[in-house]
DNA sequence: CGCCGTATTGACAATCCTCAAGTAAGGTGG
DNA sequence: CCACCTTACTTGAGGATTGTCAATACGGCG
């Protein structure tokens, strides 16, 4: 039984988030917890649709590895993009309110999740108050996110929105080492800037010149390096506060 | 003891909300502890600013009468109205993550709120998972409303965007009894839409010229009366669940 | 090799913003 | 009661931003 792992599964006991010092650790009554909440993994290609607006999805997860993203579309196709989940983000929380979906998420990049189940929730929130607590802190600070995004796009220019948006991404991505090779280059295509920033695809690449042109980022084969954070973030005028010990489930 | 309230607090047996067939109603136990939990009540005069955009604030507050706005402002003084707070609604949760307020909050109204101190929380979670449970429920649901307004917002046509608020702000309205008079009709200024909706102030009159036009609002002398919900959200395309039975705190 | 998805660029059009001026209603002080 | 504020709403004209259309380039992949 010791070292017999036959499933893909990763036990929570040597979750790698619990050691990327962004996040805060389990308590041993909460791991065990979590390991039994957990009910299984999921493990998906990049462009796989992981929720479906509409649905009425008996799951949560919490991404192990790889990118996805939030979006919602209107009947004619336009879409926007919400949000993004990397390691450590809690992916269906919204769901539990009507139980339907009322966004998709689809996978950036290969994935990994874990699987856990809605109806279980409510053994969470008698068991384990902390936990409790964090997944409130978890809906709090997607809240706080989404503010900042609705600032942007409502009242930022396009050049402010996109270096808001690109200075944003870059601490998500570095705070939690998901820039794949260290570098900081996320694998991200201009049709899916231009819709998390409300703007025509031509004027995002227009837009993505200038700050280019800035030496601010610089345009890769598929995806944009981040050359100057700081300078992104002064451009949007956001301040850049950094987030350590953070809970996750 | 009977009938001797020199104070102008309202107990939580004889709260209003509690009657409203919106929203769900507590049971024995949670009703004594939310008694205990509520620490005083706020009475302030419209334009007054509950919460500030940098402060720590010790409390959470539930609106129980009036309308209030929250918002966040650029250094230049762009403005972005975020969401309104009718009865019911909880303000502040947001700060549990820093503690420190990332945006504002002021009365577009004469408003009582009852307050709540942020610092006893931990106890709601520990001795109450029922009401634990419903602020997170609370939280997805202010997740699931920013998420249809960042939608709104970045790929809305200002005249679809004019109409799904104004039909968003009918249901929201219409849901709490928070019309005055019984007419459709809310106090509010062209500033403070267009300071929702994204756009100026001069556009804004002109979308709502176009609504007004097609007979679906009338604006009056000091706020805006819709004729046509439904004719609004066709307009924009909005799926218009009706919802019952949710809770507050 | 040709096809497809992605990025790039220019020309032109639509949307939305800014400026400016004017109207209307309410409040205040003489 | 009226002159004089202030605030909010209107409207037109012109300009800036952003969108649409179209054509091209480039690399990956079957």
């Amino acid at each position: 039984m010791a070292s017999k792992k036959p499933q893909a599964r990763t036990n929570c006991s040597v979750c790698p988030l619990r050691k990327n010092e962004a996040f805060r650790d389990f308590n041993r009554g909460e791991l065990q917890f979590i390991e039994g909440f957990k009910t299984g993994e999921l493990t998906v290609d990049k462009g796989a649709v992981i929720l479906v607006e509409g649905s009425h999805s008996p799951h949560l997860f919490t991404v192990l590895s790889g990118v996805a993203f939030r979006y919602k579309i209107l009947e004619d196709g336009r879409r926007q993009i919400l949000n993004f989940a990397l390691p450590g983000d809690l992916i269906g929380l919204q769901g539990t309110v009507i139980g339907e979906m009322e966004h998709s998420v689809e996978a950036l990049t290969p994935m990994s999740l874990c699987l856990f189940e809605r109806s279980r929730l409510e053994s969470l929130f008698r068991e384990h108050p902390g936990l409790a607590f964090d997944l409130t802190w978890i809906a709090a600070r997607e809240e706080r996110i989404l503010d900042e995004h609705l600032l942007s796009i409502g009242r930022r220019s396009a050049l402010e929105r996109a270096a808001y948006l690109l200075a944003f991404l870059y601490r998500k991505f570095d705070a939690t080492d998901a820039f794949a090779n260290g570098k900081p280059i996320f694998p991200i295509t201009q049709q899916l800037l231009s819709d998390t920033l409300g703007l025509s695809i031509v004027h995002t690449n227009k837009t993505l010149r200038k700050l280019a042109d800035r030496s601010l980022i610089r345009w890769k084969e598929k995806g944009c390096e981040i050359i100057d954070p700081d300078g992104l973030a002064a451009i949007a005028n956001w301040d850049w506060e950094t987030e350590i010990d953070r809970p996750f489930i």
